[in-house]
DNA sequence: CCCCCCCC
């Protein structure tokens, strides 16, 4: 018997089992590695060798290895998450609800009414993880019990593969718990962690089959400010956009919710390192791009080792390396441009030809004018708007104001500011578009605030800011973002096209991009 | 047995 060495902590019970005649010599029961107990046959469902499956029940003196519930074989009196599978029917395990979804109902396939479910995710004293789902009669007992951040003894579910497509939990398997389940809390564990980042470089997302859910670890290296919107379907969000970046030399755009976007600015101020578990990856605008799943977790500089690492790795000069964004090949900081990349033709025509919902589209191109005069009149380049935060939101009110700084809508008088309203030509290799273009973007396409503007056609005349203006046509290369929304206009149909954002390439990443285009047509020419 | 995981 050269592998009862082996056995070691818990050899005293293979010792028992084999004094007692019952394990089988065909059976090879080949464990241990010191650690954990590996069979290959499931335990008490094929018990023969153990004491027939009846008697092979809770208290019993069933010796059987894989159930470590009430044995004194290891430390640890119950079973290991990471071990769960479908080869073990009984075990009881130990864990810290890390996170907990809302209670959902749905119509049963078969017809059969309603059926509810909520799911949380357990973690163990050994790091284990899995997924356990609650139904119905199940779901109703327990959901307000199993709150995040207890600890429960848990047994008496079933064990299933876990479906990949739903459940981003880093286990093979998941649990379902019903009617028969046994769930029972505990005293808080101090060896059960609250929450177990399994971190990944920010390289190895590219390898992966997208959309993926990863745990990373990385530098704030940038931040949007906090921004509320109303989605389609009528939800109101707070997005706010971070660009993390890592020692394996990748910086990647990751979007955070709600209360975690919230946070004030000063939070993300000084690059600090922050850890996130459940970030989904999907391919956005050509690039890779991060979002924070509700039940993840965020830490601001976390007292782990791949949080040291990235630190020292950014003050030891990584904050100076430069790194390989894999997000959307558009500028590099700040707003950033949405929209089906194209050229300026091609969104052309498609802006003509849109007939149902707005549309974005994006391309690179150069300013070659903007409209100074039409019919010999003299255009004006900004309005003063209404500077009164908006109810809800916050934002500037944005109307127009009279030359007394009267807003009609706030009705009173207010502070205001120039807002540019410009329109615009813009031009690449395929043709050229007129579009009005909104404060935010003409700042970025004249390189001027709109201030500076009012400022030196009030100070030095019409003439000199015009010079300057012309000093911009074809200066830079832009990405604009062209939406196309369908309006009415006078009972006429017609499509309202707009520049709502405009950015300076960055020319480093502008490269890239283009060397990667012509990559491509390589590969797909014929050799 | 469910299955949403958000936005441009």
């Amino acid at each position: 018997m050269s592998h009862i060495s082996a056995l070691l902590v818990k050899g005293h019970l293979l010792l028992q089992l084999q004094a007692k005649g019952t394990v089988h010599p065909a059976m090879s029961i080949d464990f241990c590695d010191g650690q954990r107990w590996r069979r290959k046959s499931a335990c008490c469902a094929n018990a023969t060798w153990l004491k027939g499956p009846k008697s092979c029940k809770e208290d019993d003196s069933c010796f059987c290895p894989l159930r470590l519930k009430g044995t004194s074989m290891t430390g640890a009196d119950f079973f290991p998450i990471r071990e769960l599978s479908t080869y073990q029917t009984k075990w009881t395990i130990k864990g810290r609800v890390t996170s907990k979804a809302p209670l959902r109902t749905f119509k049963q396939r078969n017809g059969s009414g309603q059926g509810k479910v909520f799911h949380v995710e357990l973690l163990d004293a050994e790091g284990g993880e899995i997924r356990a789902s609650f139904f119905n009669d199940a779901a109703d007992k327990h959901f307000e019990l199993l709150e995040v951040g207890k600890c429960f003894t848990l047994s008496k579910g079933q064990v299933k593969l876990a479906n990949r497509q739903y459940n981003a939990c880093k286990h093979r398997y998941e649990l379902v718990f019903d009617k028969a389940c046994q769930v029972d809390g505990v005293a808080d564990d101090g060896k059960i962690d609250t929450v177990k980042f399994s971190v990944v470089e920010l390289r190895s997302v590219k390898g992966k089959t997208l959309p993926c859910s990863v745990d990373v670890c990385g530098i704030v290296k940038d931040y949007d400010k906090s921004f509320a919107f109303t989605s389609k379907d009528g939800k109101d969000l707070v997005k706010r956009t971070l660009t993390l970046a890592d020692d394996s030399g990748i910086s990647m755009q990751v979007t955070i919710w709600g209360d975690r976007a919230k946070k004030e600015d000063s939070e993300f101020e000084g690059n600090p390192v922050v850890a996130m578990k459940g970030v989904s990856v999907k391919v956005w605008q050509g690039g890779l791009s991060g979002s924070l799943m509700e039940g993840g977790s965020l830490a601001f500089n976390p007292d782990m080792p791949e949080a040291h690492k990235v630190k020292s790795w950014w003050t030891q000069g990584g904050h100076a390396q430069s790194l390989t964004f894999i997000s959307q090949t558009s500028g590099g900081g700040g707003a950033r441009i949405a929209g089906k990349l194209m050229d300026v033709l091609e969104m052309k025509q498609k802006s003509e030809q849109l007939v149902n919902e707005q549309e974005m589209y994006s391309a690179y191109c150069r300013l070659s004018s903007v409209q100074l005069r039409k019919r010999d009149e003299i255009q004006p380049l900004y309005y003063n708007a209404c500077l009164e935060p908006k109810e809800g939101n916050g934002l500037p009110c944005n109307r127009r104001v009279d030359e007394a700084n009267f807003c009609a809508v706030c009705n009173k008088t207010v502070k205001a500011a120039p807002r540019l309203n410009l329109r615009c030509r813009f031009e690449d290799a395929t043709g050229n578009f007129w579009v009005t273009t909104f404060h935010p973007a003409a700042e970025k396409v004249l390189g001027m605030t709109a201030q500076e503007v009012a400022d030196i056609e009030k100070s030095e005349g019409r003439e000199v800011v015009e010079a300057k203006l012309k000093s911009c046509y074809y200066a830079q290369i832009l990405q604009v973002q062209l939406r196309a929304k369908p309006d009415n206009y006078n009972g006429e149909q017609r499509t309202n096209v707009s520049c709502p954002s405009a950015q300076p390439i960055n020319r480093r990443e502008h490269a890239r991009f283009m060397l990667k285009e012509i990559e491509e047509m390589l590969a797909k020419a014929v050799c």
